[in-house]
DNA sequence: ACTGATATTAGTACCAAGTGCTAATAACAA
DNA sequence: TTGTTATTAGCACTTGGTACTAATATCAGT
């Protein structure tokens, strides 16, 4: 019998590489203990690209879809998934320093912070900034709570180049803060480079 | 002379490269009209790895994405003058990390921090929340610029447990932030301890 | 015009991480 | 034993480079 069988191989040799895209064919080739053109092999069955193009795969992916307007860590709340000029979603776990001393509530200007943070993001623009905003605290949010906000962009006036996004955050599925927000913008339509 | 010269064609290759790292050599010294081999001297005296390198690095970078959610400093402003239930006064000063590095605008969520915490402090309660604001982000405010934040409170409606404050900003005279704050707080007219 | 410094180009050997191909074994099953 | 499938080996070739040497251009100052 084979140390294993090749079909098992194949199965564990996909979820590593999609695990680590970063693995290459002499490292599989030690894990698996098979010889390279093996591993080779079973990658022209699976239809598992190069090491290089898989690495060009994983950048390009991240870089047409980047957040233009923002360098990630200047963004309250870890952004989870973005779709540029339709909508995105971001997560902030609220902590004890987020919170009054008194009462254990959120502070507002977290939240504010996060969905401003994600309406900045999900403009397809170098320049993002918000021009007007119309915020309600629906439910008091403590520490510990997960809070997961939608950024929905749903108008755009191309003539004084404002966006409107709209801003929903909830915790357990629950509510806790609405907001529209009008953001200004310095790009037209297909005039992004 | 030569085409251009060596210095602006390296700043322009900084530029290339930085807006798409996925150019070979090759393809830069036909933009240029160089040779290869003078494409890579300028990336060694500029310091910009190779091709690889550079789709390694954008690829890494999303992939290992712990995205650092920023704490806003505890204390927005300060307060220099307060009357409770009446009105407040607190200053900002703007540094280098509360704008934008792109464009050295400052970062909504500070003036919306600075307009909150003084929309708080101002109810003379120990629990006062923002539960609703309708904000304008009037003029674009820069790293260095002193912002003087003005809360006025306006309203008070007994029945609702609401009260309404009024926010202006200013930096050198000229509003740069309004916005109308509907505040909840849990005990009446005369009843505070 | 001559010299020296700087800039550019050319060419070679080498590397990593492959592809593509052929051929030799090995393992197993009927 | 034979046929099939699986595995390994080896070689030539590819991309997009590095590292290095050497030749040539270009320009600036005297």
């Amino acid at each position: 019998m084979l140390r294993r069988t090749k079909k098992e191989r194949q199965r564990l040799l996909s979820e590593t590489i999609a695990d680590n895209p970063f693995v290459t064919d002499e490292q599989l080739a030690t894990q698996f203990q098979v010889s390279v053109q093996t591993i080779r092999l079973d990658r022209m069955e699976l239809a598992i690209p190069e090491l290089r193009e898989r690495i060009k795969d994983v950048a390009s992916k991240t870089y047409e879809n980047e957040v233009k307007s923002l360098p990630i860590d200047e963004v309250i709340g870890e952004i989870i998934d973005i779709e540029l000029d339709n909508r995105a979603l971001s997560i902030f776990d609220v902590k004890e320093e987020h919170v009054f001393q008194r009462n254990g509530i959120a502070r507002g200007h977290h939240l504010f912070a996060q969905a401003n943070s994600l309406a900045v993001a999900v403009i397809d623009d170098e320049l993002a900034l918000t021009v007007h905003s119309n915020i309600t605290f629906v439910k008091p949010v403590r520490a510990g709570d997960r809070v997961i906000t939608k950024a929905i962009v749903i108008g755009r006036d191309e003539k004084s180049q404002r966006t409107k996004v709209e801003l929903t955050s909830t915790v357990n599925g629950e509510t806790v803060f609405v907001g529209e927000f009008d953001m200004y913008r310095t790009k037209g339509k297909g005039e992004q480079q």
